[in-house]
DNA sequence: AAAGCGGGGTT
DNA sequence: AACCCAGCTTT
């Protein structure tokens, strides 16, 4: 959830959802729908559909319990180089390196004063990361990327300035491009992925017809209509079954 | 390497 | 109005 997403921002939704899936068996077993109404309002819908498919992964492959190693949390989906460490790290204790964008600003700014790729980032992560409560020392720096070294930095204030690289030398911000740093995105206003917001928030609040798909869409570009709705489906996010639009891959075979 | 993927708070 | 966020997958 935290993926590109305001912490601030998750916290409610993380509640409903653990609610609603307090375990990973509880998540896999759920129909992609369910897990796509819990999602509700954060975005980026394909992570819930990866999250869907990791807890099945790990009910099939790790007895139903979420694997510690990050060697084996790399093999989940959705789940790549910052979720797999914070996973080690701050539920597990292991002493491994978390670089996410505010730890990315941290490294290319104090420690390089110049970008950094990410297997140099990764590098002097786990070189300044300690032995013991390497979990604490991860959030803290994680915190002083996101109160202090932030995108504007409030450097006045920051308690690393005194060792700081960048502080010190001045320059041009390091930080842009370096290894973690979050990229600018696309115009989001009249995009695609506008209009797939849209339409899994319709579909979010029951399935429907193609008629009432159709008075949704209208005044969209048609063709952006249609390259969405395709591309949802390609995504496995919306299935369309008998003239009827509805959440997730297939519906549920019925066994009796 | 670059594109694509939410949506609302912050600047 | 533009920017950006506890990134990752696909092309």
């Amino acid at each position: 959830m935290l993926q590109q997403t305001q912490t601030s921002r998750v916290i409610e939704p993380w509640r409903r959802f653990m609610a609603s899936f307090p375990t990973p068996s509880a998540c896999a077993t759920a129909p992609l729908a369910d897990v796509l109404v819990a999602w509700a309002g954060l975005g980026f819908h394909r992570r819930a559909k990866f999250l869907h498919q990791s807890a099945q992964a790990i009910v099939e492959m790790f007895g139903g319990e979420v694997p510690r190693r990050v060697e084996d949390l790399l093999t989940l989906p959705g789940v790549g180089p910052y979720t797999a460490n914070a996973i080690a790290s701050f539920a597990f204790g292991e002493a491994t390196a978390v670089v996410d964008t505010n730890v990315g600003r941290v490294l290319a700014r104090y420690v390089a004063n110049a970008a950094i790729d990410a297997r140099t980032a990764q590098n002097y992560a786990e070189r300044v990361v300690p032995a013991k409560e390497s979990a604490r020392f991860n959030q803290a720096l994680l915190d002083v990327g996101a109160q202090f070294c932030a995108r504007t930095p409030r450097c006045a204030d920051c308690p690393l300035r005194r060792d700081c690289r960048w502080y010190q030398e001045g320059g041009a911000d390091p930080a842009p491009g370096s290894a973690g740093v979050s990229k600018p995105q696309s115009r989001f206003e009249g995009s695609d992925r506008q209009l797939r917001g849209r339409v899994l928030a319709q579909l979010r609040s029951g399935e429907t017809s193609v008629l009432t798909m159709r008075a949704l869409l209208e005044g969209w570009d048609p063709e952006r209509s249609q390259r969405v709705l395709t591309s949802l489906q390609s995504d496995g996010l919306i299935t369309k079954e008998r003239g009827r639009w509805t959440l997730g891959s297939t519906s549920p075979v019925k066994v009796r």
